[in-house]
DNA sequence: TCTATATGTAAAGTTTGTTTTACTTTTGAT
DNA sequence: ATCAAAAGTAAAACAAACTTTACATATAGA
């Protein structure tokens, strides 16, 4: 799975610290998403989704290992 | 976070075993998932939500405490 | 009522997500 | 070139997802 919370991060101009905060989990967690380290729960996607205001489909890509 | 699975699973006509299955977890997993056992993963949720062809947001959905 | 199928549940074990601490590297502004 | 902020990384520890096996309960049809 990938995604593209960098992007999202770029267009609301947030930092890792500032999107951690935001959806309540450590840096390093935001830091290994972004550098596709490890799968996210649902509860999770669901915050950041909603925190940028666009859907969980927009942000998470299903790739074929998947 | 509540989900339902059960209602989209209705609409299908699919057992547990038979979402398990197209999904590629255990029936465990989906029946623990329907009774709010735990939180399924980003990839599960994508999986779940593409087979019912709607969004992460129409089956998985975030409570105050999460 | 008997039987098959579906669902619920539980315990033990493995894998994976997440935190914490801490350090290095990159980037951008001055 | 320097400095501060941001990003990358890593290891240890803990929490949670997920599997497997196994059994109990419910439900519906013959």
């Amino acid at each position: 799975m990938k995604n593209n919370i960098k992007v999202q991060r770029a267009i609301y101009n947030m930092t890792q610290a500032d999107l951690a905060d935001k959806i309540g989990v450590s840096r390093q967690t935001i830091n290994a998403m972004e550098k596709n380290k490890y799968v996210p729960s649902t509860v999770l996607s669901l915050k950041i989704a909603r925190l940028f205001k666009i859907s969980v489909e927009e942000i998470f890509f299903l790739e074929d290992e998947d």
